[in-house]
RNA sequence: GGUCUGGUAGCUCAGUUGGAUAGAGCAACAGCCUUCUAAGCUGUGGGUCAUUGGUUCGAAUCCAAUCCAGAUCACCA
């Protein structure tokens, strides 16, 4: 279903090409926006553009505008308009309101079971987001890139692109073996089982560990007078860690075995928190397997002479031409770095995805962090090089660092915080909440509802912001249940339910015809309010898929239940007349609003309560 | 030093291609529950939109310079 705005632009578009003869004008030149709350209407026509384009002044515009649009041969849509310096300000008939809301709305819903127009020309997209180390646990960094990643793919599936989700697992190199290593030096053959840990905590534990005994082994040797680059260079147990590594690489029997089931450690815990907060894959790749394809595509490069070896033998490419420096692609003695895999990734996602969907992909999404901008310019700029396949589509969302008000997150001096022992920390908030409010749940119904409520406002705490800007979280004044929160939104919902529950709404008013009223209910503000935020939701969440911003989103339902808590407050619906189908059209609008908060925050991949 | 982000109320953040007197939440203060869920609603106070200059009918928004903060510029990931 349209959108108002549009549907306006549409009209004033005829209007005024109709009125002053001119076929050149354009949509852009009709401008609309909502009306600025400091003056009294619906919506604004802004008349400069259109004062340019047609060489009069906005006053002479307005003027001809309204005496025509006003005759009884128009369309009788407007009930009344003010000019104030350039802006035209006009004000609907409530007629015209209440037949958008039955006939766009209400009667579309009930029919089609969805409010979103898809778009017309539906792409195939690779979206990859999550990238876990199987070293350590995940943190809120992770969670911040793990909603902003399901959030986005639902708004682009919502708009009718096909999504396939993909997720790679950075499972090898030096800071796997550091904390494998650790786990030999000083496990004493313990198990997440043994401990009862989870088993990503378990693992990072040792990661942990191994920094305690590398800063402690580092501090030696500077007492026992070397130079501190050499002290951080020479420590043992770093020794003894790419020596693992090279046996890793080798492929040492007994390294690989101890490997394998370390990973499976994190893997399950992963699998277990992934489980909770609703992450979900089309498609896991691992590091592991896929790092030797990245030396294949290397070596074609070489004889495409697109690469180049250096004195030393690492392969490079020239990005000068790009603005860019030289880059190395693998290292002398011929393993693979970052980079390396990233290529062989971006080749086999783009085959994989082919093969399956049997169709070109026209996107491919990375959700990684800011702080590696760098990282994917070049990426893109190598893959567009070696004539990768799909390369031009690449796009980074790049979304800002997780910050504390202390500063940034080190995993090194534990100032991180953990993702499942946040999520804990909010359930049980929530729980506490819930018995102090005592609303007489029983025990298993409280321990469901802090679940639902406790993840859900992490979640939309974490999405309610632009991804691209860096956030402060502030443990204490963050984990609140009031405001702009998920709780809020959840509260709404429950609350439009048992509205529409207590007055009967399924059985007495869901089917009745209600085209016609007598309107008087329109000229309240909180109504008029209420129904003109509904008839944004198509745009908002049209804007939010092109804009890869779910924060927008967010901001729409939180919006959007603020002006329907005003609603209820003013108006008592069940006191309410029907006789003119006052009562009827509330209970619609309150209906829908339901509706739309559903269809918006389920997209969040964010769940709802029915009651708390 | 180069490149890229950002700087809006005490704090956390909005502000959609430049539009009217810059908005929310939290915190503070004052009200509203025998009436459809008060995790709610209503109101008050709080701003040199980092600074300076420019572009124009109009600038938080665009341009330039300066100041401040962060990220990045590895044969790390």
């Amino acid at each position: 279903m349209k959108s108002i705005i549009t549907t306006l632009q549409a009209l004033f578009l005829r209007y005024t090409q109709e009125i002053f003869s001119n076929e050149s004008l354009t949509l852009h030149d009709i401008q609309i926006t909502e009306i600025n709350a400091n003056f009294k209407g619906d919506y604004t026509l802004v008349l400069f553009a259109l004062s340019k384009k047609l060489k009069q002044s906005p006053q002479q515009i307005a003027d001809l505008l309204i005496t025509t649009l006003s005759k009884p041969n128009y369309d009788h849509i407007f009930e009344s308009f003010e000019l104030v310096q350039g802006f035209l300000n006009f004000k609907l008939q409530a007629s015209y309101l209440w037949k958008l809301f039955n006939k766009d709305y209400y009667n579309v819903y009930i029919y089609e079971h969805n409010f979103i127009e898809k778009s017309t020309q539906p792409k195939l997209i690779c979206l990859e987001y999550s990238s876990p180390n199987t070293n350590k646990p995940l943190h809120l960094g992770h969670l911040r890139n793990n909603f902003l990643g399901m959030a986005l793919c639902n708004i682009l599936e919502k708009i009718g692109h096909t999504v396939v989700k993909t997720c790679i697992v950075n499972d090898r190199g030096i800071h796997i073996c550091k904390s494998m290593l650790a786990w030999q030096l000083y496990g004493n053959n313990e198990t997440p089982q043994s401990t009862g840990l989870k088993g990503d905590h378990f693992v990072g534990n040792y990661y942990v560990k191994f920094n305690e005994e590398y800063q402690k082994q580092i501090q030696i040797l500077l007492a026992e007078g070397a130079s501190k680059p050499d002290a951080e260079k020479n420590a043992p147990i770093l020794l003894q860690a790419q020596n693992l590594l090279k046996k890793w690489e080798d492929n040492d029997h007994e390294t690989l075995r101890i490997w394998e089931k370390m990973n499976n450690w994190v893997l399950d815990g992963f699998k277990e928190t992934y489980l909770r907060i609703g992450s979900k894959f089309d498609k896991t790749y691992f590091e592991s397997k896929i790092y030797k394809l990245g030396k294949n595509i290397i070596k074609q490069g070489l004889q495409d002479n697109i690469l180049y070896q250096d004195i030393n033998g690492a392969v490079c490419i020239d990005l000068t031409q790009e603005k860019l420096d030289n880059k190395v692609l693998q290292r002398a003695d011929g393993t693979a770095i970052y980079i390396t895999q990233d290529l062989a990734l971006a080749d086999l996602k783009y085959q994989d995805i082919k093969k399956e969907n049997q169709q070109e992909i026209d996107q491919s999404i990375y959700v990684v962090g800011n702080e590696q901008n760098h990282h994917f310019e070049v990426l893109k700029h190598v893959c567009i090089k070696l004539q990768i396949k799909g390369s031009q589509n690449i796009y980074h969302l790049s979304y800002g660092m997780v910050e504390l008000p202390t500063g940034k997150m080190k995993s090194r001096e534990g100032t991180v915080v953990d993702a499942d022992n946040l999520i804990d920390d909010l359930v049980s908030l929530a729980k506490n909440k819930t018995l102090e409010l005592n609303k007489g749940f029983k025990e298993d119904q409280v321990d469901n509802l802090a679940e639902i409520l406790g993840i859900a406002s992490i979640k939309f705490f974490l999405l309610r912001m632009d991804p691209k800007n860096k956030m402060v979280f502030n443990p204490e004044e963050s984990l609140d249940f009031k405001g702009f929160t998920a709780a809020f939104i959840q509260y709404t919902y429950v609350r439009i339910r048992s509205l529409l529950e207590k007055n009967n709404f399924d059985n007495d008013y869901k089917n009745k015809p209600c085209a016609v009223g007598y309107y008087n209910i329109l000229e309240n503000a909180s109504v008029r309010n209420l129904l003109k935020k509904i008839f944004l939701y198509n745009d908002k969440m049209s804007l939010a898929a092109t804009m890869y911003n779910p924060a927008i989103l967010a901001q729409y339902i939180y919006d959007l239940c603020q002006l329907f808590n005003s609603f209820y407050n003013e108006v008592q619906i069940k006191h309410e007349n029907d006789i003119d189908n006052t009562k009827t059209f509330l209970l619609m609008l309150s209906f829908i609003t339901k509706e739309i908060i559903y269809d918006s925050v389920t997209t969040l991949g964010i769940t709802l309560p029915n009651e708390m």
